[in-house]
RNA sequence: GCGGAUGUGGCGGAAUUGGUAGACGCGCGGCGUUCAGGUCGCCGUGUCCGUAAGGACGUGGAGGUUCGAGUCCUCUCAUCCGCACCA
């Protein structure tokens, strides 16, 4: 700077020089718990090990690691840790491409991954990092799966998949194309297979009642909520008892309240109880098999080719009608859970569709005429009770897939089904597995799959389907919240420590707008653990006190895909403009419950805005320390300029207060702009005092500096590189402050 | 088919939640500076009519509520995203 140069605003080496520094100081380390803190957790995605990260983590990590940096300047204790999801189908493919095993390929795609999310410089604290493909982590997985089985909230059951006879394996839906296999080409079959599920059915009541709770608590957003109640499917109505033809009644639902006496027949999910025992010898039972095998195609998902049984039975009318016949149908499912329902064609459309391939076209029906039209609606039949039914339903968590987290079952021919006791977990998954799309290569495995039986010791097998990643989804984020010292510990140790309790519930989720399953698996296994036992200090249940979902980034109004060659890789911009530039630019380009169109122009915008907050600042540094204008106002005469710097002040006090209340809602785009706008403000400060007088005098100077200097820590959020390295030059050495300013004392 | 969103200039997007539509930026045009590497400053920029002052029309479309609607209601059109062995 004596040469009269100032420094170039280089993003490669500033922020090199900042993440470096972080590292040696171990800045986002978890604080210990021992003191009386403020504390939040603030919960990532687990993002899947793809190979690389894409916009679209870019603007996930940003939000949280913006939100994360702000809590710890305002003093707050805060847990932000990252980990992978490295279970699932893309590693056996992407092992399978690659001739590696699957393990192999995860670990090389996660060392690429960090490498990348630590260019970027998100503020994770890397010691706590995961994943979920560690035995350490997937017992876990094990374990959860025994006590959720123990309180029979985990069960057996039956699914269709779909099968390939030449490639002897199932296939996920990604892996049939137009009904062939992806691999053979040859024509896939839907096969019965057994399957366990998870009875989320259990909790759904529950989590629908504490969603209010939760949007009164204010800190879910509402795509959040909406996802939640989308998920839970809540439908109101009323449900009445019928009486059968054999004598018996069954409970039969509807919400159409006021239309009750135009049913015309009654459709049962074939996951209804009570289809097992009136299918026993009956004529119709093997249709119903047929049903079941047949699953849920993609073509036959219309309600004219859903799959549909008659039954020989008749339920009485509820107004005194004809008989209703019942009927057997999977469309009572998606619409109303696996309950029974009168089906009412001139309510719904579905019914209609229905109705029309039993009867017929439906004809004028001759019951009473349409309550709507005579505006009296007809009063529900006695015994009618209001009732509420939930199209979420239970869902399968095993896969028949090599890569994944063992299922601690055994098959013993003397003692069938054998839970393993929980102290010989974890079950380990052999590292050297190679698929190649054929055959299953876990059940392959001699060593894997021969056994002792741990209830009388003679020779069994262990069950060789593996969990699917939503049930390791289930758990990943509690054993974040223990230090990496005390992970080793037996899972009941881990349950009881303090960490637990301190950390939990975790005060924020950030995650896409299409987390809301796995949130509300989240929810419900929280309640069931809750009740359990292991998270009994959790006393609503609730796993998150808030959350945001954010949408996703997309490109000339379409998703992003290889296919349409619109994709945004952040590596390339990241190396041609700097992290610091990047993560502004997807914070400032749109709110975060809005989807992101990406364009070039608000990186641009961004890079401009740094490189000219940078030249501003180093020039006007060089300006002190050259002793321009460093007359104080007293030997200048009268103080013109006194109500220009009350009115800086005013801005200053202004965006921190704006920027401080955005960055509360997480409403990063928003508080962005507030950021820039106090840089313009600045530089139309020095514009008017020079209209004014001329030049700065000393206390101009000092007024303007001390605005550039809050400028530079409400920046450190969104640009933690440059803000940092801005507050490092202003500090001539000394520390730099990287406290959040308070609104109500910036002006004083 | 079912479900969820979104429609504002040439473009990205604002609008204190019912109160002057188009902030801020990109792009474009003009002037100046600098002249090589995506410089900086100032001015202009919704559409149409008009030399101008000025006027008319404008938030996908059609109705409605209101003193007043981008915002609320009804219908409609278009686009995007999901649909459970992808995570």
């Amino acid at each position: 700077m004596s040469d009269g140069t100032l420094p170039p605003y280089d993003p490669q080496a500033i922020e090199a020089s900042r993440q470096a520094d972080w590292r040696e100081r171990d800045a986002f380390r978890a604080p210990e718990i021992a003191v009386e803190a403020p504390r939040k957790y603030i919960k990532p995605s687990a993002p899947f090990t793809s190979g690389n990260i894409h916009i679209g983590h870019v603007r996930s990590y940003s939000i949280g690691d913006t939100y994360a940096r702000f809590c710890r300047a305002r003093g707050e204790d805060v847990l932000f840790a990252f980990g992978f999801d490295s279970f699932g189908l893309p590693a056996e493919l992407g092992a399978i491409a690659g001739g590696v095993s699957p393990s192999d390929w995860v670990a090389r795609c996660a060392e690429h991954m960090i490498g990348q999310l630590e260019r970027l410089g998100f503020s994770f604290d890397w010691e706590r990092a995961f994943m979920s493909s560690d035995a350490n982590m997937y017992r876990w997985s094990q374990w959860l799966f025994l006590t959720l089985l123990d309180a029979g909230l985990v069960y057996r059951g039956t699914g269709t998949v779909d099968w390939c006879d030449t490639c002897q394996t199932t296939l996920a839906t990604i892996q049939v194309e137009n009904g062939e296999c992806w691999r053979c080409h040859k024509t896939v079959r839907l096969i019965q297979q057994p399957q366990w599920y998870l009875r989320i059915s259990a909790y759904v009541a529950e989590n629908d009642r504490r969603l209010e709770d939760l949007a009164a608590g204010g800190i879910w957003d509402e795509n959040a909520l909406a996802s939640q109640r989308f998920v839970i499917g809540r439908v109101d109505g009323l449900e009445l008892d019928l009486d059968g033809s054999d004598g018996e009644t069954l409970t039969v639902f509807t919400p159409h309240t006021h239309a009750i006496g135009l049913a015309r027949f009654v459709a049962v999910s074939p996951r209804h109880p009570r289809v097992e025992e009136w299918a026993r010898d009956q004529v119709w039972a093997t249709e119903l098999e047929d049903l079941r095998s047949g699953g849920l195609e993609r073509s036959s998902r219309e309600a004219h080719t859903m799959p549909l049984v008659q039954t020989d039975r008749t339920l009485a009318s509820p107004t005194g009608g004809e008989p209703l016949p019942v009927i057997i149908t999977p469309t009572v499912d998606g619409r109303f859970g696996a309950t029974a329902i009168l089906g009412i064609p001139e309510r719904d459309r579905t019914d209609a569709l229905i109705a029309e391939r039993l009867f017929g076209s439906v004809t004028e029906s001759a019951t009473p005429a349409d309550p709507d039209e005579n505006g009296a609606a007809p009063p529900p039949p006695s015994g009618a009770r209001t009732a509420v039914r939930y199209r979420a339903n239970d869902f399968t968590i095993s896969r028949q897939r090599s890569w994944g987290t063992p299922i601690p079952i055994v098959y013993c021919e003397t003692c069938g089904t054998v839970p393993l006791p929980k102290e010989q977990l974890p079950v380990l998954l052999p590292l050297d597995l190679k698929p190649t799309g054929e055959g299953n290569p876990l059940a392959e495995r001699e060593d894997f799959v021969n056994t002792t039986c741990p209830s009388c010791g003679g020779d069994a097998r262990r069950e060789t389907d593996t969990l699917d990643c939503h049930f390791d989804a289930l758990w990943l984020w509690v054993p974040v919240c223990v230090p990496p010292s005390e992970r080793e510990r037996t899972l009941e140790e881990i349950l009881a420590l303090d960490d637990l309790r301190a950390w939990l519930p975790c005060e924020r989720v950030v995650a896409g707008s299409d987390s809301g399953n796995f949130v509300f698996d989240q929810r419900t296994v929280t309640k069931a653990l809750r009740d359990i036992g292991p998270l009994g200090f959790l006393g609503d249940g609730e796993p998150f006190a808030g959350c945001l979902f954010h949408e996703m980034v997309i490109a000339d109004g379409r998703k992003m895909s290889k296919h349409l060659g619109n994709v945004v890789d952040p590596d390339e911009l990241v190396a041609a403009y700097g992290a610091d530039t990047v993560r502004l630019a997807v914070l400032y380009a749109a709110a975060p419950q809005r989807s992101l169109n990406w364009s070039d122009s608000a990186v641009q915008r961004c890079r401009r805005f740094l490189r000219q907050l940078w030249d501003y600042s180093h020039a006007q540094l060089a300006a002190r320390e050259n002793g321009e204008n460093a007359e104080p106002v007293s030997e200048m005469g009268a103080d013109k300029t006194e109500h220009l710097r009350k009115r800086l002040e005013q801005w200053c006090d202004t965006a921190v207060e704006k920027i401080t209340e955005d960055l509360v809602e997480l409403e990063m785009h928003s508080a962005v702009r507030n950021v820039m706008r106090l840089f313009d403000r600045v530089k139309d400060y020095e514009k008017r005092v020079l209209a004014k007088r001329g030049s700065l005098c000393a206390e101009d100077r000092e007024a303007l500096l001390g605005a550039l200097q809050l400028l530079a820590r409400v920046l450190v959020p969104f640009a933690p590189h440059i803000a940092e390295q801005l507050l490092i030059a202003a500090s001539d050495g000394g520390e730099i402050d990287t406290t959040w300013p308070d609104p109500q004392l910036v002006s004083r």
